[in-house]
DNA sequence: TTGTAAATATGAGCGTTGTTCATATTCTAA
DNA sequence: TTAGAATATGAACAACGCTCATATTTACAA
């Protein structure tokens, strides 16, 4: 539940009357509950609008299709999310680097632990829709995974197996995601972004001596 | 084009004749084009078919459903990108660990560069399928991206505010997907996990002073 | 060469889906 | 009280993924 007004670019009409802003927050809230027990895809509109007990229409009346309601579910989470970061940041302003990353981290992280919703409705936004379970790496991925983490324990040895295969997977996971993100920006951008990228992996790796 | 044999797995029935293996081939060739074209949700089975100059039942001979076709175009794909990570590795086992990065990465991002189908399909299956086109951060991000960035210029006005935005999508994009691995894992895992995502920050923030 | 059973090919049609829109109802304000 | 604007409604529509009864082709023993 919540009280704020809707965005306008997502929503077909701005209710202007308190009964429909009403029907609004509460086909949102249904919608919520049936994608963390369905999933977007499996959930239907009908479903929605059945549960809601409001008829089909009703949803297309504010809704310009299925993928808005999951963007307004998304955005209450977003704007959530952003008012704890500002008054975080806030608070850290002026303490030192590890402790910023410190505490940044953990807030995200029990964020997402709190907010049950968020992650259903964001990981369906992320995961599911990714069709192939996001989760699971593919079995070539898990292979290139492997070989990195024999290749750090030779290096250093000191580290032992199973830390090599966390360093591995935080390397992997980090560097494909700034791959992919750099493939989306010009080749100037996309240029300084794989050289950050590589900043950014050396100076982890560095601090394992490998 | 590839003469391998498909995997056994993503397949309904692996055809036992040459003409219906060759049939399969073509298949995948056109559906590849098609998700160029149109991407993963606009490319309807029946497209597929026609372009194929197949009847949509010999679709579903060979494929369970349209998302077997995308899985099997992105394991091609994965496969080829393997063989160049292991060819690459073995060349690389005992040079220090700045070139190592160097290379890998450069590697990674030349396959993309150079296989047009690679990003297109494993974007669709990574990104068109998030349903909200996930290359474009949501506003609350961007905003959360600023105040990081501003943050790092006041403490290291050096380095100048477009390093700083650089640096700051790094981090974000980076940590980001560090947690969203982490939810994935069990409790030691993921604790584990978020410890080494700050090890992560932490040793790229403090080659820049800030 | 022929006959026959297994393998493969075919596309009309089924069940569902997201979405629309003509019509009915409710609200606002003069 | 009432005209007109706003809102509500759900049957109907187009398009989708997918199936399955039927037709065709292949493999191989007789």
């Amino acid at each position: 539940m919540t009280d704020d007004r809707l965005k306008t670019s997502t929503m077909r009409r701005q209710p202007k009357q308190a009964r429909s802003q009403e029907r609004v927050n509460h086909i949102l809230d249904v919608a919520e509950q049936l994608f963390i027990e369905l999933g977007y895809e499996q959930t239907t509109t009908r479903a929605i609008a059945t549960r809601a007990e409001v008829p089909v229409g009703s949803l297309y009346q504010f809704f310009p299709d299925k993928e808005a309601i999951v963007r307004a579910l998304a955005d209450r989470y977003f704007e959530q999310e952003y008012r704890m970061f500002v008054q975080l940041h806030a608070e850290l302003i002026d303490v030192k680097i590890d402790t910023y990353v410190d505490r940044m981290i953990d807030a995200f992280q029990h964020f997402a632990d709190e907010h049950l919703g968020y992650r259903a409705v964001l990981s369906q936004l992320i995961d599911l829709m990714t069709a192939t379970d996001a989760s699971q790496m593919n079995e070539y991925d898990q292979l290139m995974l492997l070989g990195l983490a024999e290749f750090l324990e030779r290096r250093n040895p000191e580290l032992g197996a199973s830390r090599c295969e966390l360093i591995a997977t935080t390397v992997f996971k980090a560097a494909n995601e700034l791959l992919w993100l750099a493939f989306t920006r010009d080749i100037p951008h996309r240029q300084a972004l794989i050289a950050e990228t590589k900043t950014l992996i050396t100076a982890y790796l560095k601090t394992y001596n490998v």
